[in-house]
DNA sequence: TAGATTGTTAATCGATTAACAATC
DNA sequence: TAGATTGTTAATCGATTAACAATC
């Protein structure tokens, strides 16, 4: 239903608004958004509505109200649990990575097929593969990022599909094959960068 | 003038291109890359003749041909040199990335504010930000990696662009304000997993 | 009240798709 | 030749914008 644009745009909105609450604004207009975000006003009134944001029809909207319903839309109001696959580089700045507490999002576990990388401390446990249908089942965990390399990127794909998972982030740089009710989203942060290095040229005069 | 989908076609098609080449294919026609790729045969017609790829009218399209045209399109016959700002979990997993080389990327240096991580032994080296002009107009370098907390990118944005850096692909979860020349791709990893949990639990029957 | 902003409807725009002539 | 595929034009579709009535 929702596309990914729209939920694009919602956290793009959330960024700002974080931003815009710390330097002290408790409400603002769309066109304060539309100047912080680059969409326009009447897209993010559009997009507010779709998602039963109101606001005054003078004094506009308040931050806290918009960051609530975007915050509950998106699920994080409870803890959401996801797996981790693949302990290499990106695996582990993952693993790492702070954020996600605060969004309610939890790396509930790792699993490699190194048991060297087993035995590393890191806040996650990392367990061998063998383990992951247990606890996706166990958990009822949904979601699952996959930072192996592409050679094995599909077979871990099909068999977290297998476990349960219905969404996926997939760093690998492959175009993973999943049936049509999986959520796949690729992030391949070489291919960006291609991208960024041929916009900067490409673009002289011309934003986003 | 090229639209960012497009670009994305481009390298999303050049990764299955890849796969179906490693299969041992010469030859595809447009709906054997729309069976890979899920866009359409006349949407991928389309963009191929938009960059001048040509076919051949019963015979369909050779893969090393589109390869190389898509390659030359994205510049990938030089070496593109770019900067990276914070040695953060993310920068570390990014200096380390070897897939950059693959394409012709080339992280020339990081630079950190914290001595200790300048010392430490990357493969790519490690200043201070203040060696970043004289490096940047050096090697007329014109793409940064942001990967500093967010309180910090703003600034190290415009202190980027102040250098002559025209396109940014930034890793903090934060909007950079940036004027319209700049091209900016923001790629939050926490947010991106937020978006996959909620297209997980919404898309029943429905995939991208 | 006058002025400004929301919420929504109608108009526009651009991207995608359908369709088909050209052609190998 | 008959059949299949490209390359491109016209049609469609959906997303964004413009506009404005409602209203605080």
């Amino acid at each position: 239903m929702a596309s990914t644009e729209f939920t694009k745009r919602l956290l793009t909105y959330r960024l700002s608004l974080l931003h815009l609450k710390k330097m002290g604004l408790k409400d603002v207009y769309s066109h304060l958004i539309s100047e912080e975000t680059g969409f326009s006003a009447a897209l993010i009134r559009k997009d507010f509505s779709r998602i039963a944001i109101q606001g005054k029809r003078r004094g506009g909207y308040t931050i806290d109200g918009i960051l609530d319903t975007i915050d509950n839309y998106f699920g994080d109001k409870n803890i959401n649990e996801v797996v981790l696959v693949g302990m290499g580089n990106i695996g582990k700045a993952i693993a790492r990575y702070k954020d996600f507490e605060k969004q309610n999002i939890c790396i509930f576990a790792a699993f490699d097929i190194d048991p060297v990388k087993q035995r590393k401390k890191f806040s996650i446990p990392v367990y061998s593969m063998d383990k992951c249908p247990g606890i996706i089942s166990e958990r009822k965990i949904d979601t699952g990022i996959i930072a192996v390399p592409a050679l094995s990127a599909q077979s871990v794909c099909d068999q977290l599909i297998q476990y349960g998972i219905k969404g996926i982030l997939n760093f690998a740089p492959v175009n993973l094959k999943v049936p049509g009710h999986i959520f796949v989203s690729n992030l391949s942060i070489c291919d960006e960068l291609r991208r960024v290095i041929y916009h900067a040229r490409e673009n002289p005069y011309e934003s986003k």
